[in-house]
DNA sequence: CTGAAAGCGCTAACAA
DNA sequence: TTGTTAGCGCTTTCAG
């Protein structure tokens, strides 16, 4: 190691005490506008960089904020990942980043490093074991450290905290109507592989509202509806064989990747075909000539929760936690309507 | 906040010092076996976690490593993360993420505020920027400051330290040759959008010599090589209407996507009809039947970087860097190869 | 076997 | 306008 460039170096060099320095640097008026300048000056000269560590330490904040993603493979995170760093990173917080890879215990594990000392705040979106079993008893342990802490995605309705999601009853029923209004589909085959997510069932329960109200009856014969891909293997093919069905929808992108792969094997170019709607965020997919997207605007919802987490920060006095919609939108015309909706 | 619990704390509540209960925790046998025990009862009770801003203070190490990637979209660059992660943590040390963006600015940025205080050693991946346009001066003074450094998959070979790649040219060479020998073909057109990336380059060199040394000519007319993605909206059209053409090498994943899609929108379904070779990640791609894939082995970088990182920071007297190369293979019949060779 | 004390690099009262 | 001092939470000599 180089000789390092601290405060106490500086001071050295310059003749005068620690804290003048320190001062200085923090351009406070205490400090004459010459001497503020040759520190300055100085400091640059030694490429003088705080150390992040003795600060934290000190002033008991630590600017990072820490977020927890089930699965980085999934580009919905990875993008939500990109929006977060956007607003967070202008703001002069370092993210650090950890993978729960969809089970509880890594979560715990995660949550028990960042926990203490270590962040100022925490956002993350629960790992699917954590949801499927509802075991939420290590997130009540950060809301009674009061570590503040945002919700995206998929979220815990009774924990009191912000939280960010989209709009997935709402865009799932709107996305089922364009297939039934527009596209003139009847029999809606829909493929999830989210079973047991809450979003999930939203989505699903949208699916058959939309059907219910154009007069449709919802068919289980039509539906994939498992947390295990392996199950898509054997029951895609005979879907894919029923040609009473009209158009697709894809509810999460893994399956419905699964389902127009298993397709193409069987030769069947099923978008090509029929009318396919999915929630996708690969641009493989989203670049699909005749895919129509449901787009969840993760970047935005990156935005907005960080955002969130940046307000609770500087005013946790207040007590109300909020929950934001970011509206999906379907992009059949390569359209965007986003808008935020508070409640 | 909840008073936290301190070495202070618990040795008030224990009526003993601060120090024997750091020693307790760090079970040092100065201490005897019956106070270790009452302490990390206590700690356990309270659920005590070192704080790791003190720690590192302290210690003047920090146990994180800082990774800077240049595009989390790309699932090659969130594999090398998963797989960094596997063996870092499992060493006790926390990583932190940082995304370049592909430009040098953002680089220069990223290491800057990690370079100092905050890591004990830092990964990356260059930026495309930084590759094109041959700046790497900010590298250098990263080297002189001592801190540890390993590249990987895009690396500057002049620079002092260690480094993991693919063999690219090599597994360019044999996909090409697969094509050649094994699937018939004569006139293999090539797309790549890393033009300027040393390692496109280097596929690019594998491709030409792989024809030219089964007696093939190589035929510029076949080859899109342009960093710009819009280039090929306009090029491939031409390329797809060749009939001459009877083979596809896509040298990097969004070239190869980007060609399939534009040949699904012309109504062209070219992997059913051709054999298509591509270096690729994504599940999207690599789960469709036909195509002959380059694995690159993601995770398995990442494991080896993330080692060699280990290594330097245990004993980096040894002055001697090493390049560490992670063998591609071609999954053409679902089969493994993977050999390391360090040289 | 246990404790007192120093100090990592920094900030912020308080003195001068 | 500048300097002195104390202390954030921790580890580690050195003394008892």
């Amino acid at each position: 190691m180089q000789p390092k460039t601290t405060l106490k170096s500086l001071a050295k060099i310059l003749n005068v005490s620690v804290s003048t320095v320190s001062k200085s640097l923090g351009n406070n008026d205490e400090i004459s506008e010459e001497t503020r300048q040759r520190v300055r000056a100085l400091a640059n000269e030694y490429n003088y960089i705080p150390n992040q560590y003795a600060v934290s330490l000190r002033k008991g904040t630590t600017k990072t904020i820490g977020v927890i993603i089930p699965n980085i493979l999934n580009p919905f995170f990875a993008k939500v990942l990109i929006g977060l760093e956007e607003v967070l990173s202008k703001k002069g917080y370092h993210v650090i980043t950890s993978i729960s890879h969809e089970s509880t215990s890594k979560e715990v594990r995660c949550i028990k490093t960042m926990s203490r000392g270590f962040i100022d705040g925490l956002i993350m979106c629960l790992a699917k074991e954590t949801q499927v079993s509802k075991a939420y008893s290590h997130l009540d342990s950060i809301v009674q450290q009061k570590l503040p802490i945002v919700l995206f995605d998929r979220i815990h309705n009774d924990l009191q905290c912000d939280k960010v999601i989209n709009d997935d009853y709402e865009a799932s029923y709107n996305t089922t109507t364009h297939l039934i209004r527009d596209k003139g589909c009847k029999n809606i085959a829909l493929v999830s592989s989210i079973c047991g997510i809450h979003l999930g069932n939203l989505r699903m329960e949208g699916y058959k509202q939309a059907l219910q109200d154009h007069g449709i009856e919802v068919n289980e014969k039509y539906i994939i509806n498992s947390p295990n891909l392996t199950d898509f293997t054997t029951r895609i093919p005979s879907l894919l064989k029923d040609k009473t069905i009209d158009g697709y929808f894809g509810v999460n992108e893994s399956a419905t990747i699964r389902t127009i792969n298993t397709a193409k094997k069987m030769n069947y170019d099923v978008v090509k075909e029929l009318p396919i709607a999915a929630f996708c965020n690969t641009s493989q997919l989203r670049n699909h000539p005749s895919l129509i997207i449901v787009n969840q605007h993760a970047v935005e919802i990156g935005h907005k929760t960080a955002q969130l987490m940046l307000d609770r920060l500087q005013k946790d006095t207040r007590k109300t936690y909020t929950t934001t919609t970011v509206k999906a939108s379907i992009d059949y015309k390569n359209q965007r309507n986003t808008t935020y909706k508070t409640h």
